[in-house]
DNA sequence: CTTGATGCAAAGGATTTGCACAAAT
DNA sequence: ATTTGTGCAAATCCTTTGCATCAAG
């Protein structure tokens, strides 16, 4: 399974004198296997162990970010936490979390319809403050509809 | 000064049981004296040493966390560092930030008549997923104009 | 073989916490 | 007087790093 991706990612770092170690393996088929999900380095190595494998938490520390230098995997921030999500074979220019603060979920909406809208917004701002734009995250936080439903007052 | 500020939170803590002590008004002033600015705890500890006084850092951090939760300041994300700002007498209702990542400075833009055209957005994002949104945050990162006219290549 | 990569354990840095004491109401 | 708040130092948590060894190309 993934072994198409995992060539092309190969290749990638071999072009960049990298080498694509057994561990790097298991670290990217934790990302090829939940192409929408969020992990922590920690919940990375949950994901290993349960597959009977292990890499050493201080290999995963540096392999998220070595993966994000060079583009396969992207940094996330949600609350105290580094979240690392897939990046290469997503091709989502801009980023939307939106974040139930209820039940703790992140929805992530890639590269809609919707972010036509978006996309004019931020080339307004480009426009009035002169700036080169190079990466847009949309943050939301509120309550998703299946905590709604569920009802009661969460704000005292 | 800041007196009239100071004996508003003053309020505001007693009626939910709390106390306004001699650290506290000297952290909220760090934040009254600067309200478009962000402050680390470690920020606010150098601001107050910078005036001949001292709180420890100990209580930089739990105060912080305490003004956070009862919305006197806002807690915002920058790379590793959590820095804080004034909410209370803000009234701004959506976020943006612009960071130069040249530069590494902040631009905190407030509720602009721009943000009349992003309220649009989450209005359309809402009904789309029918979230209830509380907080927008929007964070773009760049390049500022000042760093653009220094020229010179970012990436390599 | 050569150089990059890993595992371990120790170090590091930021944040939190237990406890005795201080001070705001 | 009470009870919250503070300072200190120790503890904790997350992340990084030095070093000897391993393995990918």
């Amino acid at each position: 399974m993934f072994s198409k991706e995992l060539e092309y990612i190969r290749e990638i770092l071999i072009s960049k004198g990298y080498k694509l170690t057994y561990q790097r393996k298991l670290i990217v088929r934790v990302f090829l296997e939940n192409p929408q999900m969020h992990f922590s380095p920690l919940d990375i190595s949950n994901q290993i162990v349960k597959k009977g494998k292990f890499v050493s938490i201080a290999t995963i520390y540096r392999n998220v970010k070595f993966l994000r230098d060079i583009d396969i995997i992207e940094e996330i921030i949600y609350g105290d936490e580094k979240l690392y999500e897939l990046k290469i074979f997503a091709q989502k220019s801009i980023h939307i979390h939106i974040y139930c603060i209820k039940c703790n979920k992140i929805y992530n909406y890639l590269n809609l319809k919707v972010s036509h809208n978006l996309i004019n917004y931020i080339n307004h701002l480009e426009n009035q403050f002169s700036f080169d734009i190079k990466k847009a995250d949309f943050s939301l936080k509120g309550i998703c509809s299946n905590c709604i439903v569920k009802g009661g007052d969460f704000y005292s």
